[in-house]
DNA sequence: AAAAAAATGGAGTCACAACTACAAAACCCA
DNA sequence: TGGGTTTTGTAGTTGTGACTCCATTTTTTT
């Protein structure tokens, strides 16, 4: 799950360093390729030129296309998670939420990632042809909910986070609007939407812990 | 833009009953695969079965593969804003965008529809690659986001809108709610995030209302 | 330093799916 | 009913991209 030390190749071999480090050079690039095109229209070619490598390579690491796909799941809800967990961690205020939105916007902002939420993106493309990408992606949004519920419960326990308001339904909530707010992005090429969605959603909670 | 009868084929040829008849049956069957499969793996030869029609009326009709899938966008436009339409144009109480969003629950539930929404699924497979597939998806978003803002304003103009609450904003909340549940409905095989999250709209326009 | 193991390059195979050509059939209007 | 147009079926062709093979180089281990 974790993109911790990479092992093994798809045959079993174990790998140096210089192995590990291309692996690695290879799902990186294939993860950027993807997000911008698509998994089905990334072809293994335009990974060998990215990452510098030749067919072989990929194969010798990856075995089929499937497993670089897998790899790249992984990556990306490493990669997403890690800009979230931390900043969840410390979910002491209202004002820790809007700079955690804050984050998410600027990270989109500008031109930059408008095809939406790489998880989101993947989802979309493979969780009906791939049974266990989806098992991955959704492991991957379970983290990434738990994070909001336990930011949640710990604004609850120190009285910033109104009894009314549910840390369960309203963590699905700003993780919908996330993904929504990004799949509007994709078609929007702004993030207006995206701020639109987390804002009201966070002055609701204003609204209320207000009174 | 509207599935209005389709009067010429690819190469500008009238076309006779018969002819839209296959045309319609064509796109219809490709807009079920393509939602339930993807675009990219859907087989133009998978069409053919589907529609009962053989190669070459596909490609005499839409030309090349770009051409079906315009008309299966147009046609997934029209057929899931044909269902919000006529619910928003009526919206003059919570109670109605709670029929609103039992409408779309139902849609989803027991596991029909877990490919999430038509269009969402179309703007994270298409939006990059495609530009004007982009285009036509957007100006679909944008007639869903204005019946979702008329909407608003007309339950504001009826008292039924509290006055901090912003139509604007709450209609681009409401339809990344929609589109974010669903994108969760895709990876979790289970409609809990799309409620949670429409709920917790729902409640934080009731909470505001209720004082 | 030499042997074993791992990593790499490049050329080649192969299947598949988009797309075409053309002739036959069905249809529509006079 | 007949002639022109529209519609359909069959049998291709072609380009592409996943995947393989094997010889060579580099790295690790003893």
């Amino acid at each position: 799950m974790a993109t911790a030390p990479v092992v093994e190749s798809a045959s079993g071999q174990r790998l140096t360093r210089k192995g590990q480090q291309t692996y690695r050079r290879i799902v990186s690039e294939a993860a950027a390729l993807m997000y911008e095109r698509g998994v089905a229209s990334t072809r293994i070619e335009d990974v060998q030129t990215a990452a510098g490598v030749s067919a072989s390579q990929i194969y010798y690491y990856f075995g089929e296309k499937d497993g670089l796909v897998r790899a790249v799941i992984d990556h990306q809800c490493e990669s997403v998670l890690g800009v979230h967990t931390p900043l969840l961690a410390n979910l002491d205020s209202v004002e820790a939420l809007e700079a955690w939105r804050d984050v998410i916007l600027s990270i989109h902002r500008d031109g930059r990632n408008q095809q939406g939420c790489p998880m989101g993106r993947l989802t979309s493309e493979l969780s009906r042809s791939a049974p266990e990408a989806r098992a991955d992606l959704l492991a991957g949004f379970n983290r990434w909910e738990e994070a909001l519920r336990d930011g949640l419960r710990a604004m609850r326990a120190r009285g910033e986070l109104p009894d009314r308001v549910d840390p369960e339904s309203f963590a699905l909530a700003l993780l919908a609007a996330v993904q929504g707010g990004l799949v509007l992005t994709q078609a929007r090429r702004d993030t207006v939407a995206l701020e639109a969605s987390l804002n009201t959603l966070i002055d609701c909670l204003r609204g209320h812990a207000d009174h």
